[in-house]
Parts: C-alpha cells; structure tokens; sequence
DNA sequence: TTGAAAGCGGTACCAG
DNA sequence: CTGGTACCGCTTTCAA
C-alpha cells in the first residue's frame, strides 16, 4: 500500500492526505479522522527511502562498532548501548544503522556514508587521546555526538561521558581510607581517552595520601580475562604484593579473581576488587568486594541519553555545544570496617 | 556530488554514467575509465534512498536487538556476532540495522519494517521453541534467516544453528568418562529452543551412562551472574553435591566460579567446570578447567555464515531453504587424567 | 554506444 | 481546506 492507491482509495489527492497524516493543520477534521481510519484499516506506512529522499533526511543515525584492533572482539556492553540507543532514538524516528571497519580507516567510513545520504549523524565511539576522527568528522560536516570524551582536542564537539577520573579518584581513595597502601591499577590501553583518565584520579587519590605511583602496581592494555589475569598473577608475586585491585573493566575483572583464587587468597580477605560490574549479587550475598559502578545499566543509561542529545543537536545544528556528565555511583560493600591488609 | 552535476561535469548524460559505474557492458572502455576518473576525484557516491527508490530494494538487513525481558539487558556477545554479520553484509554492499522493542510485540516491527521497505531481509535470533516469528515473517513475505532453530516448527524456514544437543553430550559423557556421576546443568529458560536441545543432550549422555537425571542438579533460568551463582550454591549445599557443573554461558560461569570459590572449593579439584568461554588462558596456564566452546568467536564466525546465506537467499529467493550446522569445539584441559571426585 | 524521459513514493510550493 | 505539480537522485526502458 502506498500513498498513491490509499489516496485513490479515498478518492482524494495525495497531498491532503499526506497532509492529514503528518499533522499539517489546514486539514479538515472529519477528512483527517477518514485518512488515519483508512491508513490503518490498509496498515499503510510512508516507504522509508521516499520519504527520505523527499525530504533531504535519512532518519538514521550511524555507529561504528568499537572492535579491538588486536583481538577484533566486540565490548561485551555494546549491545546494552545500543540498546539504549536504539530505543531512545525509535521515540523520535531514528532507525540505527551498524558500520564497521577492517581497517584503521574508519574516516573512509564516515565519508561514505555522509556522500550516500546514508545516516543524518553518528555516534562515535572509543575516543583516543587527541582523536582523528573528531575534526574530521567536523570536516565533512556529518552532525555527530562522543560517547567519552578526547583530551587534546581544541574545537567544540559535543559529548556524554562517565566521570573517569573522579570514579577513580574516589574508588582509589576509599581504598586508601580502608588501610590499603598498595593498590594495583589494571587499566586499558592508554591511547583511550578514559584509561588515561583513570589513572589520573588514581594517580591523585595516591598522590592525596602521600604514596608514590608503582609502576609495577600498574598496568594497562586491551581488557581482556587474560590481560587480567596475568597482570594480577604478576603482581601477587611482587616481593610487596597490592592488598588490592582496581579493575577497569568486566572481563579483566574475571582474570583478577581467578588469578587471586590460583594464588590460594581469598577476594575481599586477602585482596580487595574494586571493578565496573554490574551484578550486586556479591554485595547481596556478602561477599567483601565493593562494586564501583553498574556498568551494563549505565551503558545503557549512557545510550538512551546520547541519543537524545544526538537528535536535539541535529533538529538544532547552530545550538552551543551538548556537553553531559554521567556520575558513576560508588556502591560499596558490607566492608565497613577495615579490610585486613596484608604484608 | 550528485549523478547530475557529476554527468555535467562530464559532458555525458546521467544514463552513460549511471551505466559506467555499475558495470553495465554497453559503454566504451574509455568513457568507463574517463567515468570512474572523475566519480573518484568528486568522491562521487550514489545517494542510497534514491538508488532505494529506483531499484526497489533498501539494501539493508534488519535484525532486532535480542534484550532478555526480565532485566532488559543485552547478551554480551552480541557485538560479536553483529561485528560478523555487519562485515559480511558490507562485502555484498548491504548495511545493518538495528531495532528494538519494548513490549512482546515484535511481529509489530517486523511488519512496519517490511511496510516502510527499510529492509530486505531480517536475522531472528533467540528462537523458542515453537516461535511465532517464524510463520508471522513468513506470511508477511520478509525473507529471514534464523539463528537458531524452532522444535516445532513444521514448515521449512532458513537457519544456521550451533549443534548445542551434541555438544553438550559430548561435553556431558567427557565428564562422566572423568569418572564424575553427579553433574549440575545450569541452563537458558527453557523456552529457548538452544536450551531445550542442551539440556536432551545432557540427558542423553546421562542415560547412556545409566544415570537418571537429578531436578536438583538440574536450574534453568535467564543467565545471569547471580543466576549461576545461586543456583550453584544450592547445589553444592546438596547433600549429594555435585563434582561438575555445566554451565550454559559465559555470565552464569562466572557465578558458577566464585560460589565454587566462595564454598571454600577449588574448580578443577573438587569441582569441575564446563563452559561456553573463549578465553584460552585456563588452559595455558594449567587450570584443571576444561573448556567447552569458543563462545565469542564462534559467535562471530556465525554472524558471517548468516550474513553470507542471508544475502544469497535474497538473490534467489525460490532456492531449496538454507541450513547450516556449526559443530562446536569441545576445548578440552590438560586434565587427562580423571580429576578427583568428591563424595 | 549514447541520451531523453518515465518512473520509484513521497513532500511541499503555489493556486484555487 | 484541497489539489496540481515540480522536485528529491537514481535506474531503466525505448529511441536514436
């Protein structure tokens, strides 16, 4: 069914009744309630690409799917984005359309897609340190919104991020306040933008208690169960091993436990996780480990708010840029008192 | 840049430079190369809703976002498997994308989809048992593939589907050939079709070995951590524990573990575990933990197998109904020998 | 081998 | 308040 036949079936012209059913006010009542009755009597729905092409607007907003380089895996939270994304952006229209990229040539991508009309502005994600794809991105002139943000970058753009640096300043300081001195940090790689981030707010919360940095207490690289296991069997090995562990993400923090188990310790005893994760089990159930921020929750609270701002910006392109802060909240455990500390 | 500033740049008609670009034979070699010369230097690309509209097809897949109902989180291999599938559909000039729904009504946005004309083919994922999907997408004409398969299903229907029964009778008799009798089951709800064909392979195994199948070694629930975990604990606090535990995905497992760990337990010693997982470190680095099946890459490797039959069944739509069976790894430890049962 | 023109299915301007 | 018509950018007959 299209316009054509639905208005031929009315015996009306096209142009009423596409008025009536885009809510054009100089439509009569009793013609709009007939147009809208018979639309969904013939389940009508405008074709997409028409519209599209009519109207200058694709109604699509793209996103590049932040593989790892290394390991080509995807961010097991990627979805509970998107999700949230997708589901905010359905309220006002948008369809999500999912790229990738084999190579590093990611601008290729995003010439492409703003040459074919293909998306109205995209979400970019995994911002670098001084990020490439920021002024190019304002080069072609494709509206788009960063899911982080990149430091090193001069111009304005627009963004939605989690407060790294004071999550972890906090995380590190409450560590500290329960006794620890040796804290490891297992970080990603330190080209992203919030790994350099977070280990800023370790670095100060350190630095507010008087403690030197280790080097050896900290490592960063792709965030793997491996990468955290291996970097966690390593530190337990030191001569003054860390009472305690900030892991920055949800599988490193898997290769953290496993690695405390394999030593013979015991989590929240012997040595404290501090972790993105979402699952409050461990707290229900009294496990001494406190909990850093819900990461599946909030990634998804992260989606829905960037694309709203996403569509704001492109109803209103000459707006001041769109800046948001997310908190993360800091659930911690039963561990009121002190965690023993070890050595 | 568009067709008609570009043939006017050209001194040619839209119609030759149409022709020359999309490799139509009837154009002179050199008006081709002069052609594909100029489209390169303007970064010429074809505006894809008007291309849509001409041709009548949108050249995107659609697939809607399989969120669990009850937490409305996202499975985190997901990424995986759209990173596969998007590059797949890419190489044949087809996007993605994504949708979502908030309410059961999915056959809603399958029909508006087909409606619209924003897709030319959608990938179901997560199918039941008996699934309305499967005749709904087929009465209304969108050509479909399934991830999966749906016991019950009488007609033919398109799908590429991991052999989950026989793998978790492999994976199940492996253990009892370890000299282990009492073996947990942790599983997806049961409506899903995966979980019912896991669970008959365990039974199965079982059976050949003698058992009978204990319900109280038996949880099937959405898998989450804190499903894994509880479920078993439970089951260690048996009388009659269990010396091994299969668990049905990575996020369970993790509960799986630290219950185990929790319980004062080594895994590997006196439990083992199986599990769908990828990361190889277990193994490596000596942990007694068999490994079931490489969850994240495989999953990818059939986002693309999908993608790619997908996209021939669209070319030929009258084609005998594709299916496709992926035989999952069965990983197996250093534990060579039988691992000490308890009890 | 090339070009003119008629769609594809809508929107929106301009009349009436 | 309603309708005729000219696009939107590309493909595809049909003629030349």
């Amino acid at each position: 069914m299209n316009l054509k036949t639905l208005s031929e079936k009315l015996g009306l012209s096209q142009t009423t009744v596409s008025r009536a059913l885009n809510g054009y006010p100089e439509v009569s009542t009793a013609t709009r309630l007939r147009v809208e009755e018979a639309a969904r009597q013939y389940n009508y729905r405008p074709n997409s690409r028409a519209k599209g092409l009519a109207t200058g607007r694709s109604m699509v907003i793209g996103q590049i799917i932040p593989t790892s380089i290394q390991h080509e895996m995807v961010n097991p939270v990627f979805g509970d984005f998107v999700s949230g994304a997708t589901q905010a952006l359905a309220g006002h229209g948008y369809d999500m359309m999912i790229s990738r990229v084999l190579d590093e040539d990611e601008g290729k991508v995003y010439r492409e897609l703003h040459a074919r009309g293909a998306v109205d502005g995209v979400i970019l994600q995994g911002p670098l340190v001084e990020d490439p794809r920021i002024p190019l991105l304002r080069e072609i002139g494709l509206p788009f919104i960063v899911h982080g943000r990149s430091t090193g970058e001069a111009g304005p753009y627009n963004w939605v991020d989690v407060n790294n640096r004071r999550s972890f300043q906090r995380a590190t300081r409450f560590l500290l306040d329960l006794g620890h001195r040796r804290i490891g940090l297992l970080n990603g790689h330190e080209t992203m933008d919030f790994a350099r981030r977070r280990r800023a707010g370790y670095t100060e919360a350190l630095a507010g208690a008087g403690i030197a940095p280790d080097p050896a207490l900290m490592a960063s690289d792709e965030m793997t169960e491996s990468f955290g296991f291996a970097r966690t069997r390593d530190m337990l090995a030191l001569a003054a091993p860390p009472t305690a562990i900030l892991a920055s993400s949800m599988l490193a923090a898997i290769g953290v436990r496993r690695a405390i188990q394999e030593a013979g310790l015991r989590m929240g005893r012997d040595v404290s996780v501090i972790t993105h994760d979402d699952d409050l089990s461990y707290l229900k159930n009294g496990e001494d480990v406190p909990i850093f921020t819900a990461t599946r929750s909030s990634v998804r609270r992260a989606g829905i708010i960037l694309a709203e701002k996403l569509v704001a910006l492109i109803a209103n392109p000459a707006a001041a840029p769109v800046t948001h802060m997310l908190e993360a909240e800091l659930v911690v455990g039963r561990s009121t008192g002190p965690v023993p500390v070890k050595g």
